[in-house]
This record gives structure tokens, sequence and C-alpha cells, in this order.
RNA sequence: GCCCCCGUAGCUCAGCUGGAUAGAGCAAGUCACUUCUAAUGAUUAGGUCGCAGGUUCGAAUCCUGCCGGGGGCGCCA
């Protein structure tokens, strides 16, 4: 009996009151309603709120409406008890039969358990990282890569089909600045005003001399040139390397400079002249943003015909579009929520919708504390912090889930001692060890050749009761953090599903001791165990962290 | 000045898209180790959910205004 059955079962004595004439339903009835767990022990198993919903609806009261669900509720199967409470829930106690038989589906379905179609035949276009290929990996973009990736592996559980994007800037200013800085560096002058000045630019400037011996005897045009081509080429190399490394495989690299190349930027701006969105003003073709909800319009080809950098954007959306996406998310940083407005502005002007069409997330920022102290960034002095910074001091597994636990609407403090301990106060180390816990339990069982068997009847135990259930929240959790673009629900469910487990292993004995003989209650709580693992290991591997085996 | 995000236990944060007496971990007190990993569990204590209004059967959650913190407001990319 799981919350979507229960669901179910709530929905058909709807259906049913509705059939004998006892209900008035003027909407219909719904497809599906709130099962809620009830915090407070005495409340049920679960709970619902439907009778409280639909009361006034349906042209009674609460109580009233609670009496008659609750009637053909306790007739269902799998079903024990139903109680009305308060103002009109439904505390509602399974039988303890029907709930046991889960362990067994969980261990039948193995990896894909937790799945669900909520996605399917949605294909999905998911942007994150892009960070611009003139430095290393900052840590603003590494939180998307953590969350932007386990939100990836979120949606293909639940049916999309999805594509890893990363937009490469290799277009425009930053990557003139980038070049001049690797040409002042190579010639021994001092990182130009506007430049970049971090050691890392040193040694690409000497890497690619070492590459070229000649090339400052060119002149700076071509010299430089030379340091653009190779030195995005180098530092895109090792972004590419830092990311394989933190487990984040992009499907698709996506150039920037390709879209001004190609017309394809010439093609968008068309299609928005077409559609009357653009209009020329001080010699600058603009988009007309602002009745589109944007601040203001905004300039998209410059008065020196150059294309702005939202010119890029443009082509890109328009480009994503035609490739078949319906659903396109941008992952950027709170310092890029000034594009939101654009962005969106950008997407009605070209027909689509906003919110749907194209999903902007913005994530808030993160700093990475040692000794309580902020590790400082400063792009003046290139001390930006990096992945480096990150993955060199906890390692990728707790790096991926101090980014993956929390809001991306919250900035976090990533306390970089706190994350390397191996004590339980660290929440990645928690999670683990529980994973390890149980698998550890399961290499005994085959040492003493118990089989785990499914006997549904015999997990009456209070704490097994309290796991079952917990067990079951795990495909409601992935659809949550599907439909809410919220990976962190997944974290602190495992959380959670570890502190449970822990609470079962303690009171209930799985194993036999001694030469006591092996019972069917063994079988069943080890095939709980092993249902435990599965769910462990599944939600791990949605954010990417590893599920070891020992520890 | 305008825009976005945040404000919940001493600390770090959840809070199931409006539900019942607001939760977890850590830190503090007490207790349980002939333990299947004690890297654990049990238990106690800890709160005017930033403040003030509003919406309704019901608000930490939605709306408005303040206060405090973070970020952003280029024909840069």
């Amino acid at each position: 009996m799981t919350p979507e059955q229960l669901s179910t079962a709530v929905v058909d004595a709807l259906a049913s009151l509705v059939d004998q004439g006892a209900l008035a339903l003027p909407d219909g009835v719904p497809s599906e309603v709130t099962i809620e767990r009830p915090r407070q022990k005495g409340h049920g198993d679960y709970a619902t709120n439907v009778a409280l919903q639909l009361a006034k609806k349906a042209g009674t009261n609460p109580r009233a409406l609670a009496e008659l669900v609750a009637e053909k509720l306790t007739a269902a199967d799998g079903v024990a008890e139903v109680e009305i409470a308060g103002p009109g829930f439904l505390n509602i106690t399974v039988d303890a039969g029907a709930q046991g038989r889960l362990a067994a589906e969980v261990v039948a379905a193995g990896s894909s358990y937790g799945a669900s179609d909520a996605f399917a035949g949605e294909k999905i276009n998911l942007e994150f990282v892009s960070a611009n290929p003139t430095g290393p990996l900052h840590i603003g973009a590494v939180r998307w890569a953590a969350v932007g990736d386990a939100l990836g592996r979120i949606f293909t559980m639940t049916g999309a089909e999805v594509t890893r994007e990363y937009y490469f800037n290799d277009h425009g200013g930053q990557i003139d600045r980038f070049s001049n800085s690797l040409l002042a560096s190579a010639k021994g002058e001092p990182a130009p005003e506007d430049g970049y000045g971090g050691e890392y630019i040193q040694d690409i400037a000497a890497a690619i001399v070492a590459q070229e011996p000649d090339v400052l005897e060119l002149g700076d045009d071509e010299a430089r040139e030379v340091f653009r081509r190779i030195g995005v080429e180098m530092m895109f190399d090792e972004i590419k390397k830092s990311l394989r490394d933190f487990r984040v495989d992009f499907d698709v690299y996506f150039h920037e400079d390709n879209l001004h190349k190609s017309g394809a930027v010439a093609k968008a701006v068309e299609r928005l002249t077409e559609l009357g969105n653009t209009y020329e003003k001080d010699n600058a073709l603009w988009l007309a943003t602002e009745k589109f909800g944007d601040d203001k319009d905004r300039v998209i080809i410059k008065s020196d015909g150059n294309g702005a950098y939202l010119s890029g954007d443009l082509a890109y959306y328009l480009d994503k579009r035609e490739r078949g996406f319906d659903r396109c998310f941008i992952m950027l940083g709170a310092d890029h929520h000034g594009y939101v407005g654009r962005m969106n502005a950008m997407c009605a002007a070209f027909g689509d919708e906003p919110g749907k069409n194209l999903e902007i997330l913005i994530g808030q920022m993160v700093n990475l504390l040692r000794d309580g102290q902020p590790l400082r960034m400063s792009k003046r002095a290139g001390t930006v912090v990096t992945i480096d910074d990150l993955v060199g001091a906890i390692g990728v597994d707790a790096s991926r889930y101090a980014l993956a636990r929390y809001h991306s609407d919250s900035p976090i403090d990533i306390d970089l001692d706190l994350w390397a301990k191996a004590t339980n106060d660290n929440p990645v180390f928690t999670v683990q060890y529980a994973h390890a816990r149980v698998a550890s339990l399961l290499r005994n069982a085959a040492d003493l050749d118990v089989v785990a068997a499914s006997h549904p009847e015999l997990l009456v135990h209070e704490k097994e009761g309290v796991l079952l259930r917990s067990l079951a929240e795990f495909p409601r959790v992935v659809k949550a953090a599907a439909e809410l673009r919220e990976p962190h629900r997944v974290a602190r469910y495992l959380e959670d599903l570890a502190g449970v487990y822990h609470r079962f292993y303690d009171s209930c004995r799985v194993l036999p001791r001694g030469d006591e003989e092996t019972t069917d209650l063994h079988r069943a709580r080890l095939l709980l165990v092993d249902a435990t693992r599965t769910v462990l290991a599944n939600g791990l591997a949605l954010l990417g962290v590893s599920a070891p085996e020992r520890m």
C-alpha cells in the first residue's frame, strides 16, 4: 500500500459515492488526492485532507463528507482502519501485509525503483555551467554542475529525454581580454588593466610559448590570435577534464562563435523583425523586450554592426527550439539574475511561453569556509575560488552532495573542515555510511546462507512499518524533485532514510544469532534491508554520489 | 532609487507546493556497547517561524508594508 495506491483508493471511494448519488462534485472527481504522512503518532500511517478541500464544492461540511469517505475507504483492500479527526482529516492505518509487499517490489525494480512517467515524452534541454573559457571553473559554476546534473538524472528517472549542454562563450570581449592577458604575460608585461591576472594565465602563456616557440616573433595581432586560439582550447580542455572528473558529462558543447559565423544570429534577428519586435534607434538594432515584461528594451545589434551578447542567446534559443526541445532550462548564478527578464521577454518575443518553453533557474552564491573564514575571491588578484579548491579539499562525492543538498535559492557556505570529516555531522558521510552498513549486513547474510524472501505479513514491527513507509516515499520524492526542480529533496530524503534505517536496525534483529535457526522473519527482514540498500543506492545515484560497499 | 533571493532551536538547515501540538543533524544533559559496522540508538532540554497588518475553516507557507543580510541593475561578455 503506497501513497499512490492510497490516493487511488480515495479517488475510487469518491467516485463510488458520486455514482450512488451520495455526493455531488460539480468539478468532477479529482484524479488524485493529497496523501500526507502525519508527523504525529496516533494520526495513523497516512492522512488525507480531501474532505476539507472538497466539502465546500460538494455543498456539505467536512466532517460529514469525511464520514462518507471513511466508510468506503475502510472497505478498500489494504486499508486496516480509518479515523476521522479534527476538522475532517482522515487518518488511515494501512494493513501491515499490504504494506510489506513493498520490500519485494523495490528489490524487483532494482535501479529503476523510484522511476515514473511524470515527464514521459518530454524533450528537455538543460544548459548549465557555461563558464567562459577564460579561467578555471569558478565555484558558482560548480554549484550548477552538481545541481544541474542531478536535475538531469532526476528528469531522466521521471521519464524525460534529457540533453545536457554547455554554452561555450568563445566570442567577444572577454576572450579578447583573455588573449591580451596571455600575450602580455608571455612578453613579461603586467596584466592589462581590464585583463586577467591569475597564476594560471602565466602557466598557459608559458605552455603556448613552449608549443609555438616562434609566436613572439609575430606581430602583436597575429600573436594575439595564436594565444587566443590555443589558450581557449587549453582552457576549455581543462574545464572539460574538471567536469569529467566531477562526473558531469555534457551531450553538447555549443560554440557561441558558430552562431555568429553560421548566420544563425542573423536568422534569429530576422525572425524577430518579421514578428515586429525589433526597431532601429541610435544606429543600433533593438529588441522590444519591455512590452514582454522586461525593465527596458535591449540592444541586439550594436551601432558598430556587431551582435550584442544577447544576440547569441536569441540564436541559441531558437536553435534549441528547432532541435525539438519543448523545455529549455538555463541555470545561472545569482549574479546573472538580471538576465531573467530579458531572456523571458526574448522567449515571448518569439511567440513562445516563458516559464514553459524557457525556464531560467537562479542559484545563489557559494562560499567556501576554512577555519570558519571564507576563501575570498577577487578577480583582480586572480584568486577566484575554483572547482579544485573544493574537490581538492573534500573530494567529488562530498562536493557534489554539499552543493546539491541545499535549495538553490539559498546562499550556501560550505565548511571544508566539516565536509572532510568522517563523522555523523557530515551529511554525505551519514548517508554513505548507512549504505555501507546495509551492504555489510547483506554480506554477512550471504556468508550465513540466509536468503531473503517475501513474507509481507511478518513485517509488523513498528520500526519495520516506518521503514517501509519511508521506502514508499521515494518515488514521490523523485517526482517532487523533478516538478519543483529541487534536487535537494533527494538528499534530505536520504538523510532521513538513513536515520530510519538505523532505528530499524537497532530494534529489529535481522540475521539469526549463533546457531539460531533461520526463520521466515529473518528472511523477510533481510529483504527489507535489501530494499533499503536499493533505495539508498538509487538516491545517491540521482545525486551522482557513490554508494560505497565498505567504509 | 529599482529588481531578484534569503530571514525557522545556540549552530547548519528541512518543512511534502495552505493543514492537526513547527522538524532533523550538530552542540548541551542523562542512558544503552558478550553490537548483524556504537561511524549507532534511547531520552531530556531548547521556538513570539525577522516585525506589523491582510486573505480563510486553517498561514512558517499566499498578499501588502517595514527591518536586516546577500546579489544585480552597460550598445561588457
